[in-house]
DNA sequence: GTGGTCTAGACCACA
DNA sequence: GTGGTCTAGACCACA
């Protein structure tokens, strides 16, 4: 698995770790029962402090994606949504509209948006059928 | 106009008037010219800090959305197009990138974002070719 | 970098605070990447309440001059014209608009006014071919 | 003397007002002894709150520009500097420099700075040699 | 430690 | 009445 990180954007480290953690897993390069680098490792390679990545692992373990296997580090756990179908729709809804609002304002049109969507989607590596 | 927040989100809520505003410009609600609430009876209305709608619409004010009358209100301004090319896609894809972080945290895949986009997308008034 | 503010005058303290780090960066003191001193730095320094120091920070942001970096404070960025050709022209107008008012109203005269201002645009470091 | 105000811009209408009759005199189009409209006469003419034309007039009078002859309305008075040379060279400079720090900002160069300021004198009336 | 958000409350300029 | 500025102080996310 490879991460890195972009300390110039707006996106915390943490969160940079933790999407790209779960896009590794949406797309196949890591596996359930799979080990993930310890805190330590990931925080060198990376150059971020290790309670960066602490503060990662513990969000993905909260959400169920990794677990934490005494003295063998951590795995990717079986993968399982913990918000229900309907809260999932509504948090998508929530995110999205907060883009649209900052498209409608730059003046961009529907087809724009959408293509420009596809295109950062692809960017980030989700595959159309993952 | 209708605006209202929800304070146990995360989105804060001085960004959540300037969202509501500008969608209600995009949506035909507000038209140039039209006069918004003051500062004042919008706080009161929405029950929040009038020095948090000032933040909302000194934000609008910057981006050219609203123009101040110096004593008299604030109404719609016709400025459009501040930004460069450049820097409305910069922007658009910062919008774009948060958005596609929280779908990923919440298992969603290409298809069902980019459909669920259209539809947000439909719903707050914007046509295919405006 | 030295910055220090007037209670006394009639402009507003985080309009000198911007003003001041602008043409840190234009006469070449403040370097793309370097760091600006912390809110609470500055705040202490100047002695002036932090809020005010951040609000002068958040514009420097919007407008790309500052960006930045989630909990490691704000350093001078890259980011160059931000606005159309137009808006710039539109703020620029603006400004001097403001400026010429001033020196109506001191009775200055036209060769006087232009003659000084070409003195401050070479005090404050700007070159004639910049 | 033509006056007219315009309610679109930053600039309060009251500060518009004082300008302009500054401006006319500057100009030889009201002479030393001449009679300015009433405030009642003004306010009606360009469409103004009648206090804001007073405010103007207050300002003027207080400035040595008008004064008021009993039963005959405001004159204009022989015109006098009431700051030293100094002072009003300082306050000269600050409003320059505001205009400066807002074109450095936007990236403009020195040439182009003073070519829009002379276009914006010239706009205002101020004649060369005034 | 860093910046970001929000409230409460004051004072000011302007119409 | 209107918006704009500033202070004081709290709480939060992030590194």
């Amino acid at each position: 698995m490879q991460i890195q990180v972009n300390t110039g954007g707006n996106v915390p480290l943490y969160r940079q770790i933790t999407d790209q953690v779960r896009q590794a897993i949406a797309a196949g390069q890591l596996q359930v029962g799979d080990a993930v680098p310890s805190v330590r490792q990931l925080a060198k390679d990376i150059v971020v402090n290790p309670n960066t990545v602490a503060k990662a692992y513990a969000e993905l373990v909260r959400d169920g994606v990794l677990e934490s296997q005494q003295g063998r580090g951590m795995l990717v756990s079986a993968r399982k949504n913990v918000y229900t179908k309907a809260e999932r729709l509504r948090r998508l809804d929530q995110a999205l509209d907060v883009a649209i609002s900052e498209a409608i304002t730059l003046h961009f049109e529907m087809d724009e948006i959408l293509q420009r969507m596809q295109q950062r989607l692809e960017k980030v590596g989700l595959s159309r059928t993952s």
